[in-house]
DNA sequence: CGTATGCCCTGCGCGC
DNA sequence: TGCGCGCAGGGCATAC
């Protein structure tokens, strides 16, 4: 599932093909991953722009297009977005596909559909929800302790439930959250505003770290995820609990458990994250 | 407002 | 071998 290291890595490997590239064409061959304008006025409005340097935020992907649009991409569970040859036959579900100046494709892939495209003019018009109230960037080194505790203050909900609200902070998705919390010894499942100031400093600098190394391994590929030239990432062997339940903590030993917190499949080692 | 639940969607793995 | 069911989950809509 594509969360924050995977769209960074997507991001860098889009930033290799994209800049300068002229939008020579666009196909859209399922209308409802075009979430805003409608897909009749995106068509047009993106046919004949340039892109400039990709951008992230949380888990948006932002291209900008220049004239003061920016085409901002979620993923979701299943998108992948992808330059490639048109002599490569087209995957099953490509649903939207830009041909470019150069005579190369951007690809817009998924599976379940549940991603799709938004067309962002001047003043943020068009900009999904999700991405006016996202909350910090965790790897911006204005994001420290003290912000965590802010968002984990007061709230009874358990604490990965909070790692998830992008509102909180931006970026983390079920795999991340649940590795976040293994480094940093913590029950995902105890209540946010119950965690005691040396913990929310051993998650702040876990979550650092995992979203960290996962970039620096060109993210998780755990079923579909794959980046801007279609290569997957190389986190999956770095797990230490997510996807493991039943196999030996990597710590202690014990056998990774998997419940439901906040509705979630949630992986964690009882014995380090009691 | 804060929290909980269900829905969207498809493919896969499991049990029978 | 085939079929149906449950599960996977990001974000949002709705309910309480």
């Amino acid at each position: 599932m594509p969360e924050l290291p995977e769209v960074e890595t997507l991001r860098r490997t889009l930033a290799r093909h994209l800049p300068g590239r002229q939008v020579r064409r666009v196909d859209v061959m399922r209308p409802g991953q075009i979430r805003h304008p409608d897909p009749e006025t995106f068509r047009t409005a993106v046919t004949g722009r340039t892109f400039g340097d990709p951008q992230r935020r949380g888990k948006y992907l932002l291209l900008p297009l220049g004239g003061d649009r920016t085409l901002v991409c979620h993923l979701r569970m299943s998108g992948r977005l992808y330059v490639v040859s048109p002599e490569v036959p087209r995957a099953t579900h490509t649903h939207v596909l830009f041909g470019l100046d150069d005579g190369t494709e951007l690809r817009y892939e998924d599976q379940r559909t549940f991603g799709g495209f938004h067309l962002v003019g001047p003043g943020d018009e068009g900009a999904p929800e999700g991405l006016r109230t996202l909350g910090p960037e965790p790897l911006d080194p204005a994001w420290d302790p003290g912000r965590l505790a802010g968002a984990l203050r007061g709230r009874r909900a358990p604490v990965k439930a909070v790692l998830l609200d992008q509102r909180a902070v931006a970026g983390l998705g079920n795999i991340y959250a649940d590795e976040a919390l293994f480094r940093a010894g913590i029950h995902p499942a105890r209540p946010a505003g119950d965690l005691a100031g040396a913990e929310v400093v051993r998650l702040h600098r876990a979550v650092r770290e995992v979203l960290a190394d996962a970039i620096a391994r060109r993210g998780t590929t755990f079923s579909l995820y794959l980046d801007g030239e279609a290569r997957p990432g190389e986190f999956y062997s770095e797990l230490r609990v997510y996807d493991r339940e039943g196999e030996p903590c990597r710590r202690c030993g014990s056998p990774i458990a998997k419940i439901r917190v906040g509705g979630r499949g949630t992986h964690f080692c009882p014995r380090c994250q009691a």
